[in-house]
DNA sequence: TCGGCACTACACTGTGCAGTGTACTTCTCG
DNA sequence: CGAGAAGTACACTGCACAGTGTAGTGCCGA
């Protein structure tokens, strides 16, 4: 929590601060309730101040997404392991790109900045790129395995959106929207191994007899 | 286009009026930057006859928004029919929620309605249980086929979510935030052909290949 | 033709807030 | 210590907009 508050520049110091309250304002109250005085009198610091570290609202909303954002890609990610079981492998993949979920901080606000964003169409394309990026990295390994005789795929790009809309569309955006409650890591991992199954019945090469590999 | 305008009170027309102004006024501007003075002058009405008609901003939304899924519920359903295909039974599912998907009025509204409602849990709570009773006609679909020997599906909510999630992700949520064009026909027949292909590979009961009995 | 309902024009309240300008204080670092 | 960078307090501009009150006008049905 407050471990990146130390020995650094007063000014640095502030900053942190104001990002570190402008998003829990932002998560509660929305953006448009939120009042920049509010987030100076949260953060403990004049409303110059903040003026003077961000540009305005927006670019501050901007700088908070940016911290979060940046802030999660530091997860691990997966590669291709021709000695793991492909379950297992997706698996990891699925459980990575969900441990966003877990993180209450992050899911509130980005139903904020989803919000906002919505209007601003430029900036959605933008972002949903780089956060699209890890999609990417399914793709890698789907070739990976692929070239290895692991998985017989045409499509790479479909057969890995086909994965992900399975997941997000039962984990992800019904938590987003507030439409279902947050998962228990055992429901979660219910509808991992359901997506996975669906999955490698179709797509996977090795199946030997009933492998619902129990790991 | 003009079609609800004709042969009603004067107070009907009206309110009409006012509704098709503020679709558009809504779907173009979004939700705060859409001024009430601006709606009545877009409909060609005076702002306190807004106010007469509708309790409020927030009210007129809800409104418009009821208006769109009336509008949009009027669309065909579909029934088991032991006869036809598997596959052309779901297609007809997914194209009848995808239907929705080429009125661009509706999904621009619904862009602005969801970032709206995001910050009203229990409007979105509510209003979501209505959308997804569509979402319900397959679970039912499953039951039948299922009575019938054609799919050997155990979990019937998760292989409908499931369904779900393969459509919408590929074809709804990406289209919603504007990170993709809205499909071509091909596109999207492509994609639902790939979800069934997928769906039916692990729970179709007709597949000769790769049975898993398992019972 | 007339009574009343719906609509209009418009002024007005009240608020909430983004963003700025400035004189003053505190911190930090050489 | 001393200078300058950074922060503070606060007053203030300007605006946009939700929502209301009212006096008058047009419309529609009996």
């Amino acid at each position: 929590m407050a471990d990146e508050s130390e020995g650094e520049t007063r000014s640095e110091r502030k900053r942190a601060a104001i990002l570190r309250a402008a998003t829990t304002a932002f998560r509660d109250e929305g953006y448009e309730s939120t009042s920049m005085d509010r987030i100076a009198a949260l953060a403990g610091v004049s409303k110059r101040t903040v003026y003077n570290h961000f540009g305005g609202k927006e670019a501050l909303l901007g700088a908070v997404f940016e911290h979060h954002l940046a802030r999660l890609a530091s997860r691990a990610r997966v590669d291709w392991e021709p000695a793991r079981p492909l379950a297992a492998q997706l698996r990891a993949f699925a459980r990575a790109k969900l441990a966003t979920l877990e993180d209450p901080v992050w899911t509130g606000l980005l139903r904020v900045a989803l919000g906002v964003f919505m209007h601003h169409p430029d900036l959605v394309r933008e972002t949903a790129l780089r956060a699209s990026r890890s999609d990417d990295a399914l793709v890698s390994w789907l070739r990976a395995a692929s070239a290895a005789g692991r998985v017989r795929v045409d499509d790479r790009e479909r057969a890995a959106a086909q994965f992900w809309a399975l997941i997000k569309g039962e984990l992800f955006w019904p938590v987003i929207f507030g439409v279902r409650e947050p998962p228990t890591p055992a429901q979660r991992d219910a509808v991992i191994d359901g997506a996975i199954e669906l999955f490698l019945e179709r797509y996977g090469a090795e199946r030997p007899a009933t492998g619902r590999g129990a790991s």
